[in-house]
DNA sequence: ATTCCTGCAAAATCTTTGCAGCTAG
DNA sequence: CTAGCTGCAAAGATTTTGCAGGAAT
């Protein structure tokens, strides 16, 4: 299973394949995906490379996640609540978890996935090209800590 | 299972019940919602209007589809892409399948839903409260007319 | 040298909100 | 009557786009 070190030269090399320049930005947000576990928003990279770059723009990482989107490099997660978190470890369709309250998103263990998406192209008679399965809850650190926001709180909005 | 006529007396008896007003736009607006087996949209559901409201609101729509759902009589279906429907007839979580080219939406049959949940739920430790099934792809009226448009061709967004 | 990229700011969407007048109960 | 609702317009929030200068190859 693709590491984070492994997916950057992958996405990389992808780059170099399609004839991309790799900028120190370019780098940065590829690095910042594909290094955080917590499926970050544009708005926490941004952040998070503020530190790095102070003058980077919102538009560029946006503009850069849609690259890799496009490249099939990145998973987009769009929640029904507006927010948006990117996957670059896995990116293709596959469960996901979410606390609704720390905002924390698992990828659970589940091999459903695909034999559940031919089994409705089946019954519906759709060419079936991609699906998303996202639950939703709260996690055991929530639950434990009661009200209050839990360890590794993230805002994804 | 409700159809339209059950639902529409079962949401403004809930309405009554809560003390809401049953105006005109309000009621005309809960009916486009019950009988539209398409799970339309906030835009399609006021253009709908429009020709009994010449002067009706976008924002009034808004401001109802809000009520129901926050009455639990209407699921909200925000999609990756950010367009939103609407489920007016089984406001609880359930499967849709998408047609990614005519935006036809179906609700299939398919029992794993609960149990799927209560298998991630187990598996992560999370307590999940609600989950979303979606499924992508192409129906077969689409598949059928080849790159045109098929039948019930209606926009989503 | 070229082509692509970045930052800034403006634009484009989509949704929500403030307010004055109107309406259902 | 009184609370709640509607329409209009303005405000918000998020994402996209145009442009000129700057970098990567």
């Amino acid at each position: 299973m693709a590491d984070g070190k492994g997916r950057y030269a992958q996405i990389v090399q992808k780059l170099k394949t399609h004839g991309h320049h790799l900028t120190p930005q370019r780098l940065a947000i590829i690095k910042a995906i594909v290094e955080s576990d917590r499926h970050p928003s544009v708005e926490e990279i941004h952040a998070r490379l503020r530190k790095t770059f102070p003058t980077m723009s919102l538009a560029t990482v946006y503009r850069n996640v849609m690259l890799l989107k496009s490249l099939g490099e990145v998973l987009a997660l769009g929640f029904p609540d507006g927010s948006n978190r990117y996957d670059g470890r896995h990116p293709f369709p596959h469960p996901h978890v979410v606390c609704v309250r720390c905002k924390k998103i698992v990828d659970p263990e589940l091999q459903s996935g695909r034999e559940l998406a031919r089994a409705v192209g089946d019954a519906t008679g759709f060419r079936i090209l991609s699906h998303r399965l996202d639950f939703f809850g709260i996690c055991r650190d929530c639950e434990a800590a009661g009200k209050k926001g839990c360890g590794a709180g993230q805002a994804a909005k």
